[in-house]
DNA sequence: CGCAATATTGCATTCGAATGCAATCTATGG
DNA sequence: CCATAGATTGCATTCGAATGCAATATTGCG
């Protein structure tokens, strides 16, 4: 070969700089355990040792390089958090806050939006090799997923989702006590012809809203509600409204959705196909609280989350899974905030 | 000494598992050098072996150290993606659409939300020492920043940002192209009394989509074309819609708002608060193209971003930038795709 | 001033995988 | 059957920081 292979240049032109703690140690004049001493709080270091490392490393521009930090100390001070829909309105307030919650407390967020729940699977191997601290998990995760987390002991908190008759630590918001409130709102305002507009089966949350809906029409001896399954997006919500609309003969005068959204469609269709308008001719509920829900258009009555208190409760609740290993799980409950708006007769 | 330090007992109690390529070696009857290679696409492997060291690799469950391999290799396989406002509708779909495509190469994502524009310094000190592979900022950064990431030699790409007179790389839509056509449109179908509602000053792409359609404003020959500047939020919409309105006598016919939801949120107080409708009484475009923009009640005329295209180009850009050192920065603009609805009386 | 108790510091090793180099093996050609 | 180029493999070292232990410095007290 005409052409040696030397790509390695002693001096990089536009001098990047891996500056290390031996290069900040000899600097200084010290060890190298001394600088690595300085940078961890709580360390046994002499005042004058400190402020000639810190000053040495200034002048280097050294930071401590977290790769290497989590090699030796086993702490990686990542979580992952996975998320299957990413694009459903109300995730994208939850991601932010539990980023930014994690942030504040040093943990640095791996991001994984899977494409669609099956995709677990392969997600769960690329989060593997990164040693990752915890994991959040606002995605549905099977039996033998979440088995594998306890036989590696690694942090598993659940958001809004769960596994029936498993032990993981999750925090949800308290679906069963928010459809009652809807629907006690609905029915005290004088509706007795109600449907639902379900969420998908393999929606946990989704199933558990509904099957608390229907007991609870039960209940107030409501039997024969339609319940349609939609897929939480708008244009499912659209659709399953005009669905019922147009069905044989008796339109409901009260709808309940499982998300905003398709509540959001499902009024839609009443006004633009049918010259319906919320409250007088249709009342229409949603959950979640998203921020369209208060549009003026809109104007939901629905049953928001307590998003702040939730993802303050997941942070805490995984940082402390992650710094007391074998500390008991935990299922955290949050009431929802009933919220009531120009989309429904309603009467709490 | 009394006790030997011999802490590696064979099977740990609860069956946590590092299982290191040391242990596979063993296992295999190789050296650990022969694992590495088995697992390094490309390397010089016999098949034979790379068949026993799977089987063993299999048997044991192992799985590389990603941490350990960054450190000695110099690549993490980490890009960090950096979002400012992450509540704001347009950028969950981007965030959800990068994340996939890198994760098909390979690349894990470390997500930083900023609460505010002002946080990048902090943020920046958090990401170094995670010696990422590179950086996608759809956040303002100034030209210290993008300095420092120069001195570093860290890879970076603006999405839908970028710094005046700045050479860092971007992708972006076409704001002024974009922002022509809608005013043609609303020119074309007979609007004569334009307003502006914009983004804030500190946004790049707002003032550029603000300075582009006053210039052609300009060459059409409407002069003293009332500005507004909002956040972008449904809020700031409808409360400059409001003022707009009700503002000395003479109300516009039109509004070219900087983003869909301030035109969502500018649509709602001309109707509510107003009676008026579109487009009968009143044009409203939008720019951006999010979900809600297609929703019935609103159908606006705005301008859609290509995001999968977009997203693309960052992606392939930014993975380049990585893999060939030294490789000069591109700027991408991408045409934005006119969508006409019902929020517009509009003439192509 | 002397000695024990305590606080700092440095030394050497460790974390787990990648890799240059040398040793060994294999296949090929004569 | 032997020499030799090429393919495999193992050895030893490396990445950068953390840490147990031993060496040294400091402090306090009698």
């Amino acid at each position: 070969m005409a052409e040696k292979t030397r790509p390695k240049v002693v001096s990089i032109k536009s001098g990047n700089q891996p500056v290390t703690s031996y290069d900040v140690a000899r600097h200084a004049g010290v060890s190298q355990s001394a600088v690595s001493r300085c940078f961890k709080p709580g360390a046994s270091v002499s005042e004058k040792m400190r402020e000639r490392v810190m000053k040495a490393a200034d002048e280097l521009g050294y930071e401590p390089n977290a790769i290497a930090r989590s090699l030796i100390s086993g702490r990686s001070n990542l979580v992952a958090i996975l998320i299957s829909n990413l694009t459903n309105l109300y995730y994208p307030e939850v991601l932010a806050e539990l980023t930014q919650r994690f942030s504040a407390h040093g943990v640095r967020v791996l991001l994984f939006a899977l494409k669609s729940e099956a995709d677990a699977n392969e997600t769960l191997q690329q989060i593997w090799p990164y040693r990752v601290d915890g994991v959040i998990a606002a995605a549905e995760l099977s039996p033998d997923h979440v088995a594998e987390f306890e036989k590696r002991g690694m942090p598993l908190v659940f958001y809004n989702r769960y596994l029936a008759g498993n032990s993981a630590s999750f925090v949800c918001c308290d679906q069963e006590d928010g459809a009652r409130q809807l629907i006690d709102g609905l029915y005290n305002a004088g509706h007795r012809r109600m449907a639902i507009i379900a969420g998908p089966p393999e929606s946990v949350v989704g199933v558990e809203r509904k099957t608390a809906a229907l007991e609870r029409l039960e209940e107030l001896g409501l039997d024969d509600v339609p319940v349609l399954e939609g897929d939480y997006s708008y244009e499912s919500g659209f659709a399953l409204a005009e669905k019922l609309a147009t069905g044989n003969g008796k339109c409901p005068d009260a709808i309940i959705c499982a998300n905003d959204v398709m509540a959001i469609g499902a009024l839609d269709a009443f006004r633009v196909n049918h010259g319906m308008s919320a409250p007088e001719d249709i009342s229409v509920v949603g959950f979640d609280g998203v921020g369209p829900s208060n549009w003026k258009s809109y104007d939901l009555t629905t049953v928001r989350q307590p998003v702040r208190r939730m993802t303050e409760a997941a942070v805490t609740m995984l940082i402390s899974m992650i710094e007391e290993p074998g500390s008991p799980n935990e299922k955290r409950v949050f009431s929802g905030i009933l919220k009531t708006g120009a989309s429904a007769r309603f009467a709490e």
